[in-house]
DNA sequence: CTTATTTGTCTATTTATCTAGACAACCATA
DNA sequence: TATGGTTGTCTAGATAAATAGACAAATAAG
């Protein structure tokens, strides 16, 4: 039983959308029909011009498609799985799920490091950091946006290198870093900021993916911190454990 | 700058009250005064009464407290950290962060496997799965709602063993199983379904994390498969590879 | 072709949300 | 005690969301 709530300064069309999206996506393959607009706002106990509405931001966002005296259908939109590990790496990591990756840098600047930023990459209070604002898309859809922080009296270039590669990974390798390998990554979930909804293409109320996380070199030493925000409906983080030679 | 969205189906005082959430969990700290009301509604280009609706709602749950005359602050109530590893247990993880932790046993049933959980356990289509469904708190606010999976052949006997201890860890060593460790663990955020919202005690529109996990025991053999919805607002998930030893 | 089912469009009314303004109540402090 | 700044309460009107009902338009099946 799906009980909706009112005065709750979400609107119930959009609570109706929430709970279709969960149906949906449990129990539904591609392309199957909906029930009829008629049945679901018997089932969630709302009018049928609510349930319409509901439909039509579903479909906004490419969830469902509508077709006049057919039906509703369900698209096939499966996310990508992201994996987090010791070796994390943005480009590797959607290899085999996607066809074309780009990254593209926002912009750049060189900044005292804040707080948080001075402690988790190790550095005084006083030191200087290179901040870094890119977003990434897979197959043309975004996928994350992301602001890292690097150490500016090791990494000044940083900027340049990523705006011509497009690739954290291979801009540090051009900064005489071949390796490096994930230390923590702390993951929260909230309602994306009207920067992300642009940068993302989502629409209001969506949700993203936070991981803050911070890469070290083979000696430990911290090289980046970084937070990402993920499209929510488009990727899921995949923590594997198993050792790679399992 | 934040730019409020109109139309949307998320009411403007609860994009406000995400918004203070947002401002007021990074940058101010416990007891501090919050702008007044006016600059709020000013600086969001809003009615002073809708930053009211707002700062009630976030006073309703536990995050603000308004004074008469003297202003609006902040309460003290930080995400607990929840740490996800190849030895990943729910009690011992949020120990320090919290005085006590409860487990309850809403239901459990012994069902033929859904084919995802028949897939995670390694088990034949046709085996039997012993379905569990429990709520974690810490503190006395439920923090997570999770269903568990196991091998029915095995395990016949852990709902009354949970029951008992509010635990995994702790009913699995009464059968036998000493040790155990997290296989895979993926996360997806999501709208928090309505029955969520109960469990969790959540309002309308709130996230959770959901977490899908395997656990092997010492020699790779899955002992459990889980699905588990955190509140996102109490909580983080925290990934750390460093070795223990370190 | 006819019929039943489905989505699409329109009008009207009620309820919730947002804005605007005024003033009371309370607090700190000069 | 007087003053300026703050939250609390009230009234009134404008805008958005939700309900209700009717019918058109497209589709599939008999």
């Amino acid at each position: 039983m799906t009980t909706l709530q009112r005065r709750t300064g979400i609107a119930l069309w959009r609570q109706v959308a929430d709970q279709i999206r969960q149906s949906v996506l449990s129990g539904m393959t591609a392309n199957e029909r909906l029930p009829a607009e008629a049945e679901l706002a018997n089932r969630f106990g709302v009018n049928r011009h609510t349930v319409r509405a509901a439909i039509a931001a579903l479909e906004k966002e490419g969830t469902l498609r509508a077709e006049q005296g057919r039906g509703t259908f369900l698209n096939d939109r499966k996310r990508l799985q992201y994996p987090i590990g010791p070796r994390t790496r943005f480009s590797s990591g959607l290899k085999d799920q996607s066809q074309t990756r780009t990254g593209k840098l926002l912009s750049s600047r060189t900044i005292p490091a804040p707080p948080r930023v001075a402690a988790a990459l190790g550095l005084p209070k006083t030191a200087e950091v290179v901040e870094l604002s890119t977003v990434s898309a897979a197959d043309g859809d975004p996928i994350s946006a992301a602001t890292s922080w690097f150490d500016a009296s090791r990494f000044a270039a940083i900027a340049e290198h990523y705006a011509e590669t497009g690739s954290i990974t291979a801009s540090l390798a051009r900064l005489g870093l071949d390796d490096y390998t994930r230390q923590t990554t702390a993951i929260e979930a909230r309602h994306a900021s009207s920067e992300d909804l642009d940068l993302l293409g989502l629409s209001p109320g969506a949700i993203v993916l936070l991981t803050r996380s911070v890469d070290v070199d083979s000696t430990g030493r911290p090289i980046q911190y970084g937070e990402s925000r993920f499209a929510a409906d488009r990727i899921e983080l995949l923590i594997d454990n198993r050792t790679p030679a399992a």
